[in-house]
DNA sequence: TCTGGGGTCCTGTGGCTC
DNA sequence: TCTGGAGCCACAGGACCC
């Protein structure tokens, strides 16, 4: 049998953008509060109070679906800020307790307390202290979940939402755990349920007793991982060190679909321009693009391209999108949603201005100066203009609102 | 009234080199 | 010189997470 003698919890912030909202604006306690995207537009939900939930509302459910459900809701925009600063503070609150704490998400956290118990006590008493600090410091409640496993740890908090203190041993998951619903336990996802469903497999406990060559003949490779999810068994030890992001992009949803190739280019500019700013900020250069376009019709496509040095400057890598999106071939038909990300990440030290050109990287760092000073917006590209004129609501955080008019009235195909 | 934006990771495929 | 397999890499797409 699998046993582990750490001690983790994982800290999962109870409807965390909603929480905050409600706690630095006490006249919004007790109502149905939905976070996310404008009434009217094409968002979705990113996060709702318990009150809201129970009318129905969840997380990524479309704006207009909540509002047919809630027309009494409190719908709030995004205020990213906010939430960043909130999290800051629990990263630090948390420290106190261990080194070893893992940021997971702007809501979650796991930590390794095996090491602290002398000092604290017993991971449960750590847990209360955490969610009483935390409430204490900011006035929202989180979950907290005792494991052995992170695995183990989430699955406990995600039992005991909202405010709970949970624990699941590794006497547990031939227990209690054999009669949850598959879908609960983190990484299977919609589409593996069905095809689980399709096997008769329906819980934790039938995925753990299926003969493993049943599971191999319908899931080939990928039948070892859900065997271990369904053994609570997470290979990963909580890391503290927070790796090299992998990819840093933008995208953007038009308020209309568009076919208008130069709004796309724009747009695609001023995507580009604000991603690779991001990459300078991080002292990164890239040497991958990719370009993403969803059209009206939902179905989406990836193109991507190797460069054959890593850049930071905006123009190259503006070009290979531009690229990309001309090989494409958009022809007549109707963009939904176009973005761009870069990836194949190095430290961008000396060699840049060997590759890019001296002027390029100077011109780069002096606009990311001007931003810094001034913000993102006070300095944009000619052609990352031209997109913005089509805005309908500008964004405070990115140079392209994400919501983009369409065109002129009049010029859409029948 | 259709269905966000930011990511990570995995898989299958095809080209290239040895 | 030709061929096939192994290994690597780039690419495209999809599943999943918050």
């Amino acid at each position: 049998m699998f046993v582990s003698h750490r001690a983790i919890l994982h800290l999962d912030m109870d409807a965390f953008f909603a929480s905050v909202e409600q706690a630095r604006r006490p006249e919004l306690r007790g109502l149905p509060v939905i976070v996310g995207g404008e009434r009217g537009g094409r968002g979705v939900v990113s996060a709702c109070s318990y009150e809201a939930r129970a009318f129905g509302i969840h997380s990524a459910m479309p704006i207009f679906q909540a509002e047919r459900l809630c027309p009494r809701g409190v719908f709030l925009p995004v205020d990213m800020k906010a939430y960043a600063a909130v999290h800051r503070d629990l990263v630090e609150l948390l420290g106190h307790y261990t080194d070893l704490v893992e940021v997971a998400s702007i809501d979650e956290a796991y930590l390794d307390v095996t090491g602290s118990r002398r000092l604290f006590g017993p991971p449960r008493a750590i847990a209360l202290r955490v969610q009483e600090q935390v409430y204490d410091a900011h006035g929202i409640t989180c979950s907290v979940g005792i494991g052995t496993t992170k695995l183990l740890a989430k699955l406990a908090a995600g039992l005991n939402k909202p405010a709970g203190i949970g624990e699941l041993t590794d006497a547990d998951v031939h227990g209690r755990l054999r009669g949850l619903p598959v879908g609960e336990v983190c990484g299977i996802g919609p589409v593996t349920q069905e095809r689980l469903a399709a096997l008769g497999l329906t819980t934790v406990g039938m995925l753990q007793d299926v003969p493993f060559p049943l599971l191999a003949a319908a899931f080939g490779r990928g039948a070892h991982g859900l065997r271990q999810l369904a053994l609570g068994r997470s290979l990963s030890p909580v890391r503290s060190e927070r790796p090299l992001p992998k990819s840093v992009g933008r995208e953007v949803t038009f308020a209309d679909d568009i076919n208008d190739v130069e709004l796309l280019r724009a747009t695609l500019l001023s995507l580009t321009d604000n991603a690779v700013a991001e990459l300078r900020r991080k002292g990164l250069a890239a040497r991958t693009v990719a370009l993403k376009v969803r059209f009206n019709t939902f179905h989406t496509v990836g193109r991507r391209r190797t460069l054959a040095r890593p850049v930071s400057a905006t123009r190259p890598l503006y070009e290979t999108a531009v690229a990309l999106l001309d090989e494409l071939g958009i022809g007549a038909r109707w963009v939904r949603l176009v973005g761009v990300s870069v990836s194949g990440f190095t430290h961008n030290a000396f060699q840049l201005t060997l590759d890019e050109g001296w002027r390029e990287v100077a011109l780069g760092e002096a606009v990311d100066r001007v931003r810094e000073k001034y913000g993102f917006k006070a300095l944009k590209l000619a052609g990352g203009a031209v997109a913005e004129r089509h805005l309908e609501r500008p964004s405070p955080d990115l140079a392209l609102a994400p919501s983009l008019q369409g065109p002129p009235a009049g010029s859409r195909g029948a």
